[in-house]
DNA sequence: TCTGGGGTCCTAGGACCC
DNA sequence: TCTGGGGTCCTAGGACCC
């Protein structure tokens, strides 16, 4: 006797988390709750609050403990602020200003001046990531990671994720995380990925939305094509040419003319978004394809002039991107740059070697191959090393192996040679 | 007032091998 | 003399996402 299967309904939800990092700044500085306040503006530090704070008021004693009681007057603002760099987060208040994710910091301090700028805490944003995940996990194990603030679960087989379309669930995730962290998130669930991604927005913040196959017509058409994750800036304006603006408008097109316009593939998945058919799964596991590490200078470098500045901070990501690798245990072998010109033009090389790596010096000797293929005739705004084609180290093939002699003797040969200054000296870099 | 840093996937051409 | 395809790897660029 085979016990009967309950017809379950595919549930996915997708989790967003509101406005994260700004989030996790006012758990520790409540004070600016309710004020504008947006994360960024670049590598450069801001003034210590602390430092500011004892000698704008030197009658009390202030430590890491008193942050909650900083007066808001000692926060920097984002008029004072000059330099590159975007905004990665707004609270709502200063969304209001029309202030969002992406944009330059000076164009938001033009919009909202009084707003507060804080500089970026990764590690903090971390620590609140993977709490939240945690929680999740232990109500619903099937979760796919997309990123510090986002996540895809699989309500399908978990107990209780069919009630109500998964709204039962989605709350009890919801209150639990509220619960532990202080933060909110949004949830949308739907029959897939893609519409339980546009339902995690309809309802923001701390919201959720229900979605059934049947909503689509009513609740997905009138949207902007933008609203499908997969859809950017390039594919709206070529669908507006052709005179499609919303969802609807594109389910309304042939399947054969989508692929005409758009390619095979794409043309292919665009008819497919639009009718609100994806049968991706829940990917709980995934390797990492490459890991890099890039910086934009706070001038654009000139390569004669800072030459010597250039080739201290290329050493840096070599090293930094090496230092990465063997933290995580990783081995590449495809090196690559990557350059960004004054004019925003972006170049890349690249240069597959016949052995793995996450030697610092092997990885800076492949990339200054690539520096050479590059024909330098503007100012340099952005430089990126990164190394693909990666494996695990305990998988990669060992080049001492005797059964790989070729492998040992690349290995040996694309060693960098010892220099007695520093082992990056190398006249012809820049 | 120009536009961060870390990724993934796709395309397309050429080399090279069978 | 003319004429193959398929498969895989490599490289460069670009769209898109968080």
């Amino acid at each position: 006797m085979v016990a009967q299967t309950p017809a379950l309904m595919r549930r996915i939800a997708h989790l967003d988390m509101d406005a994260f990092y700004a989030s996790v700044e006012l758990l520790r500085y409540p004070q600016l709750k309710g004020l504008p306040v947006v994360i960024g503006g670049g590598r450069r530090r801001e003034d210590d609050l602390l430092a500011q704070v004892r000698q704008r008021y030197p009658d009390r004693e202030w430590g890491i403990e008193h942050l909650a009681e900083i007066p808001v007057d000692v926060f920097p603002r984002i008029a004072g602020y000059s330099g590159r760099g975007v905004i990665t987060t707004a609270t709502y208040a200063a969304r209001a200003f029309g202030v969002g994710s992406a944009m330059g910091v000076m164009k938001a301090a033009q919009l909202c001046p009084q707003a507060i700028l804080l500089p970026v805490d990764f590690e903090q944003y971390r620590h609140y990531s993977r709490l939240f995940k945690s929680i999740v996990r232990d109500i619903a194990p099937v979760v796919e990671d997309r990123g510090v603030d986002e996540i895809y679960i699989d309500f399908t087989h978990v107990p209780g994720g069919q009630r109500e379309g998964g709204r039962v669930l989605a709350r009890l995730i919801q209150k639990c995380i509220t619960d532990a962290t202080g933060l909110t998130c949004s949830i949308g669930v739907a029959p897939n990925k893609l519409l339980a991604k546009m339902a995690s927005e309809m309802n923001k913040p701390n919201g959720i939305s229900i979605l059934f196959i049947d909503d689509l017509t009513e609740k997905i058409w009138p949207l902007a094509c933008r609203k499908i994750n997969g859809i950017g800036p390039k594919a709206e304006a070529k669908l507006k040419t052709h005179g499609i603006h919303t969802i609807g408008e594109l389910a309304a097109c042939e399947r054969d003319g989508l692929t005409k316009h758009f390619g095979k593939s794409y043309g292919a998945w665009l008819f497919d978004a639009a009718h609100g058919v994806d049968d991706r799964p829940v990917v709980t596991e995934s390797e990492p394809v490459s890991m890099s590490r890039e910086t934009t200078f706070e001038k654009d470098l000139h390569v004669q002039h800072d030459r010597a500045a250039l080739g201290d901070i290329f050493t840096r990501l070599c090293q930094q991107v090496a230092a990465d690798l063997q933290r995580k245990g990783y081995v590449g072998k495809t090196i690559g740059i990557k350059l960004r010109f004054d004019n925003f033009q972006s170049v890349t090389r690249d240069n597959t070697l016949a052995f793995f790596t996450a030697d610092p010096l092997a990885i800076r000797q492949a990339a200054g191959q690539c520096l050479k293929r590059i024909e330098f005739k503007r100012r340099i705004r952005l430089l990126g090393v990164r190394v693909g084609s990666l494996v695990k180290a305990a998988d990669a093939p060992s080049p001492t192996s005797t059964s790989e002699k070729s492998l040992s003797s690349a290995f040996v040969v694309q060693e960098p040679p010892p220099s007695k200054d520093s082992p990056y000296e190398q006249a012809d870099l820049f």
